[in-house]
Parts: structure tokens; C-alpha cells; sequence
DNA sequence: GCACCGAATTTAAGCGGATAAATATGATTA
DNA sequence: TAATCATATTTATCCGCTTAAATTCGGTGC
């Protein structure tokens, strides 16, 4: 961001005319709050903003697309349908960020120069913070990882499930930001191992079982120092093997075009 | 781009049928790979997008709407006019995430705990890829926090520069993702700063402009040990500076709820 | 010549009413 | 009772037209 813009936008030098769909938008998003609208509330239906709005139809319904797509809102036909306000999802958040990622070719290591850092931090934040349902649902994961795959859709499954353990404690993690971005490098993650043969990673589950297997157990003592030094390295662990595969395939792209899952 | 009637029930046992404005604007996607259109490129406009499809004007509207809202295309009246393809903007990016976001009620200790890990590993990374015109830009922004402020709005405008020594820092960065994420917690970290009234943190902005000066220093000497302590240090302190400002100020609710700016 | 103004042109923006599709609800029937 | 159908409600899509904005270009005055 160049000063010279922030500049610019900042003096209300805006050029440009609104068009009438943003201002609807603008308008329906302070309605929100001064209404103290909660996720799972409908706004008024069509005909009705049409008239309190006093825009015709056409304009009202691009609005209602953006805030669609925005993810504030999803619509729903029939009777009792119409616009309901949404939560804004991790998915919703994470696709513009993938779209712009998509022009900047990433690879293995730009991803792992952030989970060394961020998958610590994470890691020790969510000790003590670990109800009973977590450690089932951790050690589940686990139990299914351990497993023999006996076919090639097993150990992606599996490989699907290594992530989803991290992911499961980004869930645990009071900080939002931090929880956000490392489901987000998670994804990213999965999009460039989905694309890349499961060749014979055998050692490398092995290696993530038991990580995770000694994670949990130090999670279990709320052993904070030893949580932080085992995700470090088991990190750096997982990035060996990543370059290790990405030797072995020279798959760049990573990120879809579509950015849809 | 040859869409059908019968798109949605080709192979999707989807139960939810995709909406026309939806089908065009993956059609689109499509095509803009296919056809390996960039930034700056036309799309057909709307008259012809219409005979091209071959659906109504307000279905092909909302579908430029939704392509606009994802920051793809903008949109311009006029001859020559037309939906021109955008590379997406930080801005369209994080717009999303700081929907997401503002639902979590964030405060200084979430965005600090990453600052403090991501800074420093940004810091370093920039080790050696600094030109002779980012030393100058960077030299010309510490001069402007150096200065005297003889008003509260010029006070203003320093501490939004000394931010902006960040991002100048952040936009050196090779790696995109690591790049984002701290431009992205800067523009967190400045819509909480604005909404608290610059009190007297005349030491807070001398400490500011004297690490940012011995940044500066380490960067000419390529001492990627010492960028990393300091920056390490600077955020420490930064962080200090700024839960002593929330002490006095109880400010929660940092998001501006329209989330634009 | 050159700057300025304004009409013509091109293109998106906005309008409103008609018809189709989806879905919840209540009535009907086996 | 359970499955099915009818119907009412609400969004989805279509159409053709009017309005507004941005650009081009020719003319006018200096």
C-alpha cells in the first residue's frame, strides 16, 4: 500500500461514484448493526427493502448478491425464505485470499516458512484449553491414522487426517487471527499435497503419528515447553519430506484456478 | 465458454441446483484460464456476454456484480467501457477476513502475539533484497516520524506512517503469504489505533522512529542476526506501548463494522 | 494553432413488470 | 399413519426500455 493512495483515501478524494447496489450494502450492513442483527435473523424480503430502499428490483437483488458473496447473508426461496444473515465462514474468508494468492505461484516453502513459526505458537496457546471431547475427537484422528491403508484412497484419507489434527486444534485457539491463519496455510497445504502423488510416504505418516502421539500425551501433562519444542520439530520434519516429494515431482502451481473446494 | 441448460445436472448429485449468475461466473473463471487472459484484459461486454450466454441482462449483471465484489473485474462505463480483469487487490483480499473477523472481537494481545513471531521472520527475510529505492523510501519515512508534530493531526499522520515503514518492509518480502499476513495485521492494527485518541505517546513514537533508525542501519550491514533481534525487541515493546494505551482507553470492538475504507 | 466547450456516441446503470422455479405448509388420500 | 398432492409464498430469471456516465470529436473563440 503506497502512501500516496493511503493518502487518497484517506482525504475522501473518492472519485468514483458509488453505485446505487454499494449503497444498499453500506446500508443494510449499519442496519445490522444498529438493529443488533445476529447471524440467523431474515432481512426483509425482496419486495419489502424494494420499498423501503425505494430502488427498483434489479438493483436491490445485486446488492443482495454481493452481500451473497460477501457471506453475510445466503438466500433461500419459498415461503419463509428470503435473505438470512450468515455468520461469515472460514471458507468465505479464505477464497478471495486463495484467488490472490493464485497469481503469486506458491510453493512448499513459503508455507512452511509460517507453520514453523505459527503451528508453535498455536500449539502451546491451546494448552490447558483442551476439554475431554477434544482429546476423544484428537485421538480418534490419531487411531485412524495408525492404521494399515490397504489401498490408495485410504492413505489419502489418511493424509487428509494429519492436517485435520492441526486443524482440530486451530478450532481450540482463543486467538482468531492466529486460529484463522493457520487453518488457512492448512488448506493451502492440502491443495498442493492433493495434486501431488501419494508416492511412498510410508515413513512420513509414521514420522506425523507420532508427533501427534507424543502432542497429545504432553497435552495431557499441560507440559507447555515440551508442546512448543515438539510441534517446532516436527515441523521442520514435515518440510523435509515436503521438499523431498516436491524433488521428486516438479509440481509448481499449486493453487487451483477455480479456488473452489 | 459454452454454457448449457443442463450444466447443473451434468455430474453434480448436488442437491442444491447452482444458480444461473453462479454458472457464469465459474464459466467465466474458466474461460479467463483457457483463454490466459491478464489484468487489463477485456471481457466481452455486457450485449455480447449476453448473446454469448445467452441468458437475460440482469442474470449476466449479477454475475459482473459477484466478479467485481471477488475484485476480478472492475467495471467501467463509457466507449471502451466494459468489465476489464483486476489482479486482486490486498485490499479485496482482506475486506473478507476483516468481515470474518469482526465478529471475534479482537484486541491488542491477538494481533501481538502474531506480530511478535511474524515480524521478525518478515524482517530477515528482507535481509539483502533491499534497493537503493526502498532504503530511500525507507529513510524518507523515518525522517517524517523524526519531526516535530505540531498537531494532533499531523501526530496522526506519524503514527500512521511509522506503520507504513512495516508495510514498505512487507511489500519487499519474497515470500507472498508471510507478506499478506503482516500488511494484513498492520491495516488490524491501525483501525484500532485510529479509534484511540493519540494521548500523549510522544515516547512511544521516539521508540518507534530509534528502532525503525537501527533497522535501518542492520539492513545497510546485511546483519540479518541483528534485524531479527531488533524487530524481536521493537514488537516487544510496541506490544507494551500498546496494552498500556488500552488500560487507559477501554476500548473493545476494534472492527469498524462497514469494514471498508 | 490551441485551449475550451458541447453534442453525439458508446456503454453500463437502473427500472418495473411478467413468468418460472423452488419450497414449506397444509389438505387429501391410500 | 404415511405418503402424496395442491397451493401459497418467495426468490430466480427474463425482457425491453429509460437514464446516466464516460469518451470522442468536431466546432468555436481567442
Amino acid at each position: 500500500m503506497k502512501p500516496t493512495q493511503d493518502a487518497m483515501t484517506f482525504g475522501h478524494t473518492r472519485a468514483k461514484r458509488q453505485k446505487l447496489s454499494d449503497v444498499i450494502v453500506e446500508d443494510v450492513k449499519r442496519w445490522i448493526v444498529a438493529e443488533r442483527k445476529q447471524p440467523g435473523d431474515r432481512l426483509p424480503n425482496e419486495k419489502e427493502l424494494i420499498e423501503l430502499f425505494g430502488y427498483s428490483k434489479s438493483t436491490v437483488r445485486e446488492a443482495l448478491k454481493a452481500l451473497e458473496v460477501r457471506g453475510l447473508v445466503s438466500i433461500r426461496t419459498g415461503p419463509g425464505g428470503g435473505a438470512y444473515l450468515q455468520q461469515v465462514s472460514v471458507d468465505h474468508a479464505s477464497e478471495p485470499l486463495r484467488n490472490f494468492l493464485h497469481f503469486h505461484h506458491l510453493d512448499g516453502h513459503h508455507i512452511y516458512q509460517l507453520r514453523k513459526v505459527l503451528e508453535p505458537e498455536l500449539a502451546v496457546s491451546v494448552v490447558g484449553k483442551l476439554t475431554p471431547e477434544h482429546f476423544e475427537r484428537l485421538e480418534a484422528n490419531v487411531r485412524l491414522c495408525t492404521l494399515e491403508p490397504t489401498n490408495e484412497d485410504e492413505l489419502r484419507t489418511q493424509r487428509e487426517a494429519e492436517l485435520a489434527f492441526h486443524t482440530m486444534l486451530a478450532e481450540a485457539c482463543p486467538n482468531p487471527v492466529l486460529s484463522f491463519m493457520c487453518r488457512f496455510l492448512n488448506d493451502l497445504l492440502r491443495d498442493l499435497v492433493v495434486y501431488k502423488k501419494a508416492l511412498d510416504h510410508h515413513h512420513f505418516g509414521e514420522a506425523n503419528v507420532d508427533y501427534h502421539t507424543q502432542l497429545l500425551a504432553a497435552y495431557r501433562r499441560e507440559d507447555a515447553d515440551e508442546v512448543r519444542r515438539l510441534m517446532a520439530e516436527h515441523m521442520v520434519d514435515a518440510e523435509a519430506h515436503m521438499h523431498e516429494m516436491e524433488a521428486h515431482i516438479g509440481a509448481k502451481h499449486l493453487l487451483l484456478p477455480s479456488g473452489q473446494r
